[in-house]
RNA sequence: GGCAAGGUAGCUCAGCGGCAGAGCGGGCGCUUCAUAAGCGCUAGGUCAUAGGUUCGAAUCCUAUCCUUGCCA
């Protein structure tokens, strides 16, 4: 019986290029879990899009010189082309700028407003008179009160890294024009989460104690514990979501309460004509259809609280009925460069676009499953990544493949043996296959991702144990049937390895599934050792990964030094 | 300043009450089918520091130091 699950997986804010830190935080993971679960036949709605609201995108705009929907569409497309070519697989990915997204949060604002879980109240706010318009936190400037920094924004201090509110900056000024702003007064809508507090803490509760990670658990509760407080939810600015109500032309939804809700609108966008009979309803609405939302840990109260605040709140007689809550939110640490943290300002980053024009989409995969942050940060380095790519990858998976079919394309002329009799030897490697695949699916149920990968390569290793032990090379002189029974188990133990690591490198498994003379689609496979059987055709062995060159690291960190210099 | 996570072999990390582990790297040996790949053996650690609980602590508690992050 096929399981439904949905897969959220945190939206990319459009202003700027996407860098390893967020794959490995968020999308990779999912795309990992959401390629496991299709393979073993469930049913699975995977979705994302283009975060493309909020001041950053309107400040990024002005500095490029563009009007914000042009910063959008560049990197919108860049992201589809990144998920594209890293084979990150989206059902669907779109952005919050559809009217269908609109439509949708207006809808859940409304639903909320109903159950009076949304207020409007009045508040002072910074207001540029000569710019004749409200200024966001990020549009003013100033003095950081303390550490003197002089180029202190609005929301917070690049260099002490405080938050601040606008009016604490000293010399405040407008960040457009440069005058001094005045405080003004106006009218905001507020989300009651105050009111949802005991509600979200026996879900929390009952949902997440002992299952959740530890850091999400202990953060979430964390949270719940110290008291929810209301939340402002409009803004007066342009470039957003406007509000489903008369008389508000001037305001937009702030992004943090619009955002998410694109989990939603994408999952309807999706569903809208289809012919095959799923339906949004059956991601959203069916009790027994699994939700996760693979984010970074700065999300994590948005996903654990905001988000699912507003789904418990929202009205079940409303337009869009009862809205399912996830039941886990498996959200990744921080990835570090060399040791230092990402920093898109010092540019101290390795952009994924750039990346993707030096090397393959798997090895990167594959180091950044290998050593996910899952429960603790992660560091990525040239030289490790060098050195998983050479004796890893190459060693130990790619060798043992291209040896393999060697072996068997000069002594059997490229068709796969029929097996004789098995002996001890034999067996327990078929037997470890098939156990791999086990251990490997109950790791990534969890889900752990770095457990699973390592033990998925602990078969390679097995099995190039167990062809050192059988010598196929020597036994080919004397004894062809027994030659034949060791390269057929060696070829089971592959095809193995093909289902275990397709989520993890999809693009190699699908090679490795045609290199074993496959010509079905791999997902036809199944979760099972599937060997192929004896007669095919293996294909003319070609390596799966190639081998770094020695000048790599240095020429890697040498693009990193002269990018950040810059 | 508060909170959280972390400090374990040269490197990346696992272990989280019962004889210090893995992978890679180093050294030695075996092998030659394979992208000089593979296999075996081996060296290497006061588990940040100081106390405490316990028959027993890398693991639990307290304090201190250091790192990172979040928040004020």
């Amino acid at each position: 019986m096929p399981e439904r699950i949905f897969i959220g997986v945190a939206w990319p804010y459009a202003n700027g290029p996407l860098h390893l830190g967020q794959i490995a935080g968020a999308y990779l993971p999912a795309d990992i879990f959401a390629r496991y679960h299709r393979l073993r036949g469930n049913d699975v709605l995977m979705v994302s899009g283009t975060d493309q609201h909020g001041t950053p995108i309107t400040i990024r705009a002005e500095l490029e010189g563009l009007t914000p929907q042009q910063v959008v569409d560049k990197y919108h497309a860049q992201y589809l082309d990144v998920w594209e070519k890293l084979g990150i697989s989206f059902d669907r990915y779109t952005t919050t700028g559809t009217d269908n997204h609109r439509q949708v949060v207006g809808d859940l604002f409304l639903g909320l407003m109903r159950e009076g879980l949304i207020y409007p109240e009045n508040g002072e706010y910074a207001y540029c008179a000569n710019d004749n318009r409200f200024l966001p936190d990020r549009y003013v400037d100033g003095t950081c009160p303390h550490c003197g920094f002089e180029r202190a924004r609005g929301d917070q201090c690049d260099r002490c890294g405080r938050t601040l509110d606008p009016h604490e900056l000293i010399d405040w000024r407008c960040h457009i024009c440069g005058a001094t702003p005045q405080m003004r007064e106006s009218e905001h809508f507020f989300f009651k989460l105050s009111a949802l507090q005991e509600r979200l803490r026996q879900w929390v509760e009952s949902v997440g104690q002992g299952i959740w990670r530890p850091n999400v658990y202990g953060f979430t509760m964390n949270w719940l514990t110290e008291g929810l407080r209301d939340r402002a939810i409009t803004r007066d600015v342009e470039w957003g979501v406007p509000l489903p109500i008369e008389g508000y032309d001037d305001k937009r939804i702030y992004v943090w309460f619009e955002a998410c809700t694109g989990y939603l609108s994408a999952a309807i966008e999706w569903s809208e004509g289809r012919t095959d009979g799923r339906t949004w309803r059956d991601y959203w609405s069916d009790p027994d259809t699994r939700g996760y939302y693979f984010i970074g840990k700065d999300n994590i109260p948005f996903h654990t609280i905001v988000w699912t605040g507003m789904l418990v709140g929202y009205s079940d007689d409303g337009n869009l009925g009862q809205l399912n809550l996830p039941v886990n939110v498996p959200a990744n640490e921080f990835l570090s460069l060399e040791g230092q943290k990402f920093s898109t300002s010092q540019n101290w980053a390795v952009w994924v676009p750039d990346y993707l024009e030096r090397y393959d989409p798997d090895p990167l995969r594959y180091y950044l499953s290998a050593n996910m942050p899952e429960f603790g940060d992660a560091d990525f380095s040239w030289r490790e990544f060098y050195r998983r790519n050479n004796d890893e990858l190459v060693a130990t998976f790619g060798n043992l493949v291209h040896r393999v079919l060697t072996l068997t394309n000069r002594n059997f002329e490229g068709l796969v043996p029929a097996a004789g009799p098995l002996d001890g030897d034999d067996r327990a490697l078929i037997e470890r296959a098939s156990q791999t695949l086990e251990d490997v699916a109950a790791s990534l149920e969890e889900p752990r991702f770095r457990e699973g990968i390592g033990k998925a390569m602990a078969l390679a290793a097995d099995a190039n144990r167990y062809i050192d032990l059988k010598a196929p090379w020597r036994t080919a002189r004397e004894d062809r049937e027994r030659t034949a029974t060791t390269l057929s188990t060696a070829l089971t133990a592959i095809a193995a390895l093909k289902t275990a690591l397709y989520p993890f490198m999809p693009h190699a498994s699908e090679r490795l599934h045609a290199l074993l003379g496959f010509d079905s689609d791999i997902m036809a496979d199944g979760w099972t050792v599937n060997p192929p059987p004896a007669g095919q055709a293996l294909q003319t062995p070609t390596p799966l990964f190639t081998k770094l060159d020695e000048g790599t690291v240095e020429r890697e960190m040498a693009i990193l030094e002269a990018q950040t210099a810059r």
